[in-house]
DNA sequence: CTGAAAGCGCTAACAT
DNA sequence: ATGTTAGCGCTTTCAG
């Protein structure tokens, strides 16, 4: 039987109250009766009753993170990792502990997240990702409770959220193959239902524009995060009559996928085609070669989120809604080459 | 406000006993006011609040995972998003979530799990990784607390562990390079603390020892699971008078940090060094060459973990308290060659 | 089969 | 400054 706030209060004859207030730091305590009561707090070992304390004061110390329906792709990037180690570790420092969720289908997944959210489980929850018309956003509205985006909403601008400027950073990804010299310029985007894809692709887009490329659209495929949607994204690119000289790919994993199948075909990067990658994952500089990367600060982008959310949960006045992480660009070998022609 | 089964029990006309027993089936409820419930509920979407539950119940429907005080270096591996995957899966279709906790110093961590642990928080815990003579295994062994570990104990060999045969499938990844003709094989290893370290190593030493190869120290190497631990055992081992034609590493991603090296330096794998690497992280077959591995289930380890911390917390019959993950070994092409000499 | 009542461990008025 | 009391929302004897 774990030892109660009764039990140390009968010991240290005084009333339960009083353990209570010792253990909160109330102000108006005799300095006498708080030492001895912290003595027996001690000698006791007492653990407070977090499910107890909770139930009446109606927070958690706890916040949620929901992982996006198809988390088995999330999980086979890196990206993920470090999101997550951002956020543990500044909730951690703040006291708070993370609570994880997820459903594989979009039924469960709601269900997760109603028993988390109605069960009163966590104080607010972190959303990863956002898709064209969440229905967790809306559903968190609906419920007035505290949560902050990893990512953008289209629907609602005005939600918390932490987030690169995408578009800016696919811009200057391209910007830079531009600047090699560059001017078949392909794009291998993501799950085309994710805001992210969209707003890469639009800076990609942009660049070309602002430079007097044409974009191809044949040199625009759309893909998932994985490594397989770069391979087919290269065997097709290959096969094209007028093929692209320069790749971005919406994840460095893709841009592995895509030097891999090059390679296997004898083909040379950057000599052949030049690439760039988004999120500068750490196996990203020990490919042959090295893969250009966008760095988006993945781990800040956890921190801070964890941060803008608890500060939430807590009332505390927000000094904006949307947190812009910096990009910034790694230049390694496989675009460290001028264009041929 | 959120409703409560008051509210039900008074729109339904019955008592809050009643709808208590609806909400967990019990069996003597006439099937008419079960049915009347049911439909109030539903009705006023009324959700348990989880609090209020465990206090009485004394039990979370939540395992916690506690990761080990270097999680930064964990983190950065993908043998940690993979475990996880397993673990949030199979929880999750167990209706159980799972709460994470770390500490940056060894005191934080006790800390943490004390919370989680003493706090009633979780109704049991998985421990990820252990240290030689962990404090949290006697830990949780003296507040007889559920636990299972990820790895293996030296000191408490019966208590519930998920865990490789790592010194057979250190042993099978030895073999495989002797095989190939193989007499002068380097080990790098991991942290000495950690148990996996010492029992691959082992397996590697045993395997060298049956086929009558004498082992050499200087070809053994400890860092940690970076990548740059295989840099510098890789330029460690290329100074030597005479060096290893074939080095097994603790993990895929020091297995990229020899390649990186070896390539920059000008060498060739296999044909310079053959090498191959634990864990069979994704990204193993897309580097050049792609590295062979010894895959050994890690999203299995997590959704075995998982499974058979719940069923011991619910105080099913455990068929077994230490649970063997199969291993099996991915030849690919950096181990792909017979030695010369 | 169902209701009344007690209590899980803690906090927060309200007293004193 | 401290004790008393009343719950938080739920489960669970104990009656009936």
């Amino acid at each position: 039987m774990a030892i109660t706030i009764i039990d140390v209060a009968k010991k240290a004859g005084v009333s339960p109250s009083t353990v209570s207030r010792v253990l909160s730091n109330h102000p108006r305590i005799s300095p006498a009766t708080a030492a001895k009561v912290r003595e027996v707090l001690k000698e006791l070992g007492y653990h407070p009753n977090i499910m107890a304390k909770s139930l009446v004061s109606k927070t958690t110390n706890t916040i949620g993170l929901i992982l996006p329906k198809p988390a088995e792709e999330l999980f086979l990037n890196l990206f993920f990792s470090e999101v997550i180690r951002g956020i543990v570790t500044q909730a951690a420092r703040t006291g708070y502990d993370l609570m994880m969720t997820t459903g594989t289908t979009e039924r469960e997944e709601l269900e997760a997240v109603t028993r988390l959210v109605k069960g009163r489980r966590v104080d607010g929850v972190i959303l990863l990702y956002s898709r064209q018309s969440d229905p967790l956003i809306s559903f968190m509205l609906e419920h007035g409770f505290p949560f902050v985006l990893i990512g953008r909403s289209d629907e609602f601008p005005d939600i918390l959220s932490v987030d690169n400027d995408n578009v800016q950073a696919a811009y200057d990804a391209t910007r830079h193959l531009i600047a090699q010299g560059h001017k078949r310029i392909g794009f291998v985007s993501g799950p085309p239902n994710l805001i992210v894809s969209g707003d890469r692709m639009k800076g990609y887009l942009q660049a070309l524009k602002d430079a007097g490329i044409e974009a191809r659209p044949e040199w625009i495929v759309e893909g998932d995060f994985l490594q397989e949607s770069g391979y087919r994204a290269m065997s097709f690119f290959m096969c094209l009559p007028e093929r692209p000289t320069a790749l971005v790919t919406i994840d460095d994993v893709v841009a592995f996928g895509v030097l891999r199948g090059l390679t296997e075909l004898g083909y040379k990067v950057p000599d052949d085609l030049s690439l760039v990658g988004f999120n500068n994952i750490s196996l990203s500089e020990l490919s042959t070669p090295p893969i250009s990367s966008m760095d988006i600060g993945i781990y800040q982008i956890g921190y801070t989120a964890s941060q803008t959310l608890i500060r939430a949960v807590k009332g505390e006045a927000m000094p904006q809604k949307r947190v812009i992480i910096p990009h910034r660009l790694i230049v390694r070998e496989s675009s460290l080459i001028q264009a041929k022609d």
